[in-house]
DNA sequence: ACCTTTCTCTACCAAATGGTAGAGGAGAGA
DNA sequence: TCTCTCCTCTACCATTTGGTAGAGAAAGGT
């Protein structure tokens, strides 16, 4: 058959204008039309690299969450221990939303996802969550975070993460605006507004 | 001319659903027929109602402004001092979305509006956030809380209680279910969380 | 009885959307 | 040169979507 060399650029260049304007106006406002007019090319082009936009949501989901699950886990693997280690977690997250700030806002189009696929989605980042559950137990009885719900706290610091990273008009609302000093500044005070939160 | 009655509940339940709809699904992920289907009338009632899609937009976000301001209103003139305060509004929130979950999805659609559009209604709430800045300003001051920019912290509060409150999925991850024990004990982790950020 | 206003409906329509069919160019191998 | 595979395109199509036109039921005022 002749084994292909598949190193077109042209599935790449959709892919992330795809996960771009999902992310941005969200699946059900971004048309095929919308994509490839963006990437500069015709709408049957889209189609042969995906076949349906079913597939391309697909692949935006999984391409976004390989994407995030290595920011996490980089950071995850090499820091100390109690809020050392948290604290260098989010900085990687934050880094990452400040770089493609579409990617955090896909992952809030998991709520409107039918349930197959974000089941699928949550199974592939089943066995992080778990790992995180245990390590927060752990730090909680070693007395180096404080006592809580360690599967509520990881959804309430995601929540705030994610949140403050996505939400851009709840920042334009208070008069904040997206200068790099800004965005220096938003981390610090979210990263002490975490350690008050998470230290005993 | 006859002054009229305009006593009709059909505009009322046409806007009902679609902020229920609007706020599950997202704006542009609703279509005037989904809506009209659910309410159990012809489309074009509803385009009698409302003259076209954007008009219904617009009475939906600032029913909805006006429905969240009213709940955040009402416990923040009644409370007490310091944390109190903030734990009455947070609570009056947090029942808003749990009684109408589509309320909070809905803010979170401005994200994806035309600056004119989210403009408007920011402005319809400027003076209540500006209230609340003053109002953290001179709580940290007193030291009853915590120093930080109180705009930042404004927002950080913000993401923590409405991504919590919105995003089920990141709630669904970590295995929790929505039953009314739940709901209970993640409005206390909540508030115990944001109390440890908030405190000094 | 008659007219007017209020409300909901059926019947259309033009544009946009996801998708199909298949032509044709550009290389690589024979 | 011929052919085969890979890639992108133009030309269409059926469905959905926001919106228009206007008929007709119901009810109140005169």
């Amino acid at each position: 058959m002749g084994f292909m060399a598949q190193s077109a650029p042209t599935a790449d260049r959709i892919l992330t204008v795809a996960t771009d304007l999902f992310g941005r106006r969200g699946i059900a406002g971004t048309s095929l039309d919308d994509i490839a007019g963006t990437v500069g090319v015709a709408k049957q082009t889209l189609l042969y690299w995906y076949p349906s936009k079913d597939a391309l949501i697909g692949k935006v989901l999984t391409a976004t969450a390989v994407e995030l699950l290595y920011a996490i886990d980089k950071p995850v693997r090499g820091a100390g221990d109690g809020f050392a280690r948290v604290e260098a977690t989010i900085n990687s997250v934050f880094a990452a939303a400040v770089r493609r700030p579409s990617l955090l806002g896909l992952v809030r189009e998991l709520n409107r996802l039918d349930t197959n696929t974000s089941d699928q989605l949550l199974d592939s980042m089943r066995s992080h969550i778990d790992t995180a559950v245990v390590w927060l137990e752990g730090e909680m009885q070693a007395g180096r975070l404080r006592r809580a719900d360690p599967r509520i706290l990881l959804s309430l610091v995601y929540a705030t993460v994610v949140g403050v990273a996505t939400e851009t008009e709840a920042l334009r609302a208070v008069g904040w605006e997206p200068t790099v000093g800004n965005l220096r500044k938003l981390r610090r005070e979210m990263i002490e507004f975490l350690r008050a939160a998470l230290l005993p």
